[in-house]
This record gives structure tokens, C-alpha cells and sequence, in this order.
DNA sequence: GAGGGGCTCCCCCGTGCGGCGGAGGCGGAT
DNA sequence: ATCCGCCTCCGCCGCACGGGGGAGCCCCTC
């Protein structure tokens, strides 16, 4: 029994690439290609694959929301694999969250190809079990809460909470930013406000809990 | 070319077993075993493997020290595979940090298991890049560097802290504590001085830094 | 029995902080 | 031309906070 794939790419170039690769293969057949992400749901839905070779990065639907859509939808959804360049990309993260069943990058050689998408079309408990979904949820769960306040910040009120969130007084933030001690209050104020709290203490522990911190890294 | 593996349990039948399916193919080669983290370094060490198949929970040394002994002291170390009863296995991220290459359910049937084999024999970009690892560590960083005041705190001072995390005033921390405002003053000086902070706000930062609030979660 | 650490509480003092209200300049949107 | 949002700053006020002391209590260790 053949393993049916369709391939999920923007890039006319990385699909027929993909697709020379696994023709090579007399138990891998590629049965249908996606340029976009609606495309690659509809295509999916229509001819239920065994596994989808997904780009995450996209037109329209990109790849996270396209998986999304199809493991909510289809009653027998098929292994997806994310196809990344980097990888240490963001979305990689968000793909495993959203229910890709592994992931593998663009420069991987053939052969690592071809078994990638043997192991995941037989396997369901196997390299990608729940922990690594737990483990990528875990890692971006501020992530997936983005705390609507985050996006009323102006850029001042924005580097202020930053600095406010590194433990700076107003006093050394007005030195860090070049302006009045009076100005650096203006926006602690507002950003109090905005955020709905009443000290300083309390808008750092919101600015974590937002994963606001995570950019700058510790 | 065979792939000449290692199987490191501390069970004989699983051993046994793990054995049998490999054997059953031409091009797998179970050419050593070992029953504890110890013995496992020493063999592998003087095998020189492709792969290892490593339990996490063993006698003496578990399959965490075992694997980055190994890493660490061999010049072209071979690819470790972790495997382990339980997907959700606190251990599981504990081996990835370590540098596992992956890891695998003992559930899992035997064509996933040789083809799991397989991949990491011959790929070291693809499945289970730096990115997964990046993403254990990222998981427990905190567990990686428990600061060292943090088992300095009284438990009356944990607590403080925490409520001080929790953005409550002096005030309210007495309340909640059924204390007077004096003694919740107190340790939190103590606080201040044993985190090496000057205000609250930088304590409640160096809670979270030092992943103190990851138990109650958010 | 003497010491030490943890928990409890007290005083005084200075100040960083946040609330309140106001003001001027500057740019984009209508 | 007008408005509105953003950034800049001013004064005044009250309070929570943190520093520096000290004190009594308990329990455990030495």
C-alpha cells in the first residue's frame, strides 16, 4: 500500500523539487499539489492524503492555520510535516502546537526525506508524541494569549514598561530614555493605566505574564 | 553499510525484544547491550556505535548522565535515542537538553521503531534539529539554573515572595498571611537582601527569572 | 545552658512612587 | 482649519515602601 502525499508549497521550484525526490520512491506517490494555504486545505480535504508536506510560510493561509483547518475539519486527517528553511523559526513552534506531527527543514537530504515520511505515515506514537505538542506549547503559551493591552502601548509607553520591567526606577529610565523624570511618570501612568494595574510591580508581573519579555531574552 | 546500534536497559526483556525487531533487518546490527547508565558509557565508548537506544530510568546512572557523559567524551559520538514508557516523561526533556537525537514511545510497533532507527542513523538536520533542542532548554530553563537564593528563603520568605509576585501590596501580603504589617516588612527586607534586589519590583523579576512562578502557573 | 536561626513586632526617617490636574508643541486625520 | 493622539513637562499631595535600628519568642543544635 502506497503512502499518498500532497505537497503544500508557494514555490513552484521547492514543490517539484519535493516531488522528484519521492517519485523516486516506489511507495510514495504524490497525489496533489497546494500553492496556498486555502488551496492546501481544500486539496487535502478533497483527496485525503496520508501525509501533507507543509510550508509554513505561506500566501493568504499560511501553513498554522491551514493545519489548523484541516485536523479540525477532516474526520481522518492525515500527518503533517512543516517544512521550514530556518530552523529555529517561530512558526515552527506554532505548527507543532497547532498539530503537525513533526517537521523537517528544506536543506535535509533526500533520504532523510523519504524516511521522514514513511516514519510519520505509519506512526502515530512514535518521534512526535503529545510531549513535543505539550513541550511547544508550553514554550509559546504567552504566545497564544497575546493580552490585548500589548497592542494600545505607544512606543514610548512601550520602551517604558520594558525598562520598568527590568527593575529601573523612574528616575533611571528618564536618564535611559533622555528625557524629564516628569515625562518618564506621564507614561508610567499611562501605561498603569492601559494595563489595568496600579504600581509598577504589578505591570511587570503583566508584562511577563504577556510573554512580553521573552524578545529580549534573560 | 550496516547501522550498528547499542541497546542500554536495565530490563532484559525489553532488551530481548528491541533485539528481535532489529535482527529481523539486513541492515540493523545490535552489536552491544548494557543494563545500566554505566555500563552503557563504557560500551558505547569502545563500540563506537551508530545508534543507541537508551532507557531514561536505569540503576546507578540514569540514561540522562549516560548521554551527555557519552557526548561529552567522544570525539564522533553516536546518535542517542531516548526511549521511555510515558510520552509526558519529564525525563524526555531532560535527554533532548542533554542532546538526544529523539525519542521514542516503548509502545511503539516494530516498522516505526527500525525506520525511527534509521533516520537518526543518517541525518542530523532533520527530525530533531537544534530546534527541539532549543526548545527543551528553553522548557526548563529555569530547572537548569535554579538560582542559588532560591533554596536560601525561609518558607515564611517563599511565601512572601510569591504573594509580592503575585503584585499584592505589604498591606494585603499581612492580611493574607494573618501577620502584622511589621513582620511582612521584615521579610520582606529579607527577601531584598537574599535576592541581592533594592524593591520589590526587582525581586518579583528575579522570581521570574528564575522560573519561581511556574508552579501556580498563570 | 548557651547560642543561633526563624518568626513576630516596634520605632523613626527619607523618598520613590502614583494620583490629580494642567499645559504646550507637533504631527496626522477629517 | 480643526481636532485628536502622542510626547513633553510642571506643581502638589499622600502614602506605601525600604533602611536602620531594636526587641521578645520559640525551637533546635551544640
Amino acid at each position: 500500500m502506497t503512502i499518498r502525499i500532497v505537497l503544500a508549497d508557494d514555490e513552484r521550484m521547492v514543490r517539484t523539487a519535493l516531488r522528484a525526490i519521492l517519485a523516486a520512491e516506489p511507495d510514495l506517490e504524490v497525489v496533489g499539489e497546494a500553492a496556498t494555504g486555502a488551496e492546501a486545505v481544500s486539496v487535502v480535504r478533497e483527496l485525503e492524503p496520508d501525509v501533507v508536506l507543509m510550508d509554513v510560510r505561506m500566501p493568504e493561509i499560511d501553513g498554522i492555520r491551514a493545519t489548523e483547518q484541516i485536523l479540525a475539519t477532516m474526520a481522518a486527517p492525515p500527518r503533517i510535516v512543516v517544512v521550514t528553511t530556518f530552523e529555529n523559526d517561530a512558526y515552527v513552534y506554532e505548527a507543532l502546537r497547532a498539530g503537525a506531527s513533526g517537521f523537517l527543514l528544506k536543506r535535509a537530504d533526500a533520504d532523510a526525506l523519504v524516511q521522514a515520511v514513511r516514519l510519520v505515515a505509519n506512526s502515530d506514537s512514535l518521534l512526535f508524541p503529545s510531549a513535543v505538542r505539550a513541550l511547544a506549547t508550553e514554550y509559546g503559551r504567552a504566545k497564544t494569549a497575546p493580552p490585548p493591552w500589548v497592542a494600545k502601548l505607544t512606543g514610548r509607553e512601550n520602551e517604558v514598561l520594558r525598562l520598568m520591567a527590568a527593575g529601573l526606577t523612574n528616575a533611571e529610565i528618564a536618564g535611559r530614555m533622555g528625557v524629564g523624570p516628569a515625562t518618564v511618570k506621564s507614561h508610567v501612568a499611562a501605561v498603569l493605566a492601559k494595563t489595568g494595574t496600579r504600581d509598577r510591580t504589578q505591570a511587570v508581573i503583566a508584562a511577563y505574564e504577556a510573554g512580553f519579555m521573552k524578545d529580549a531574552a534573560s
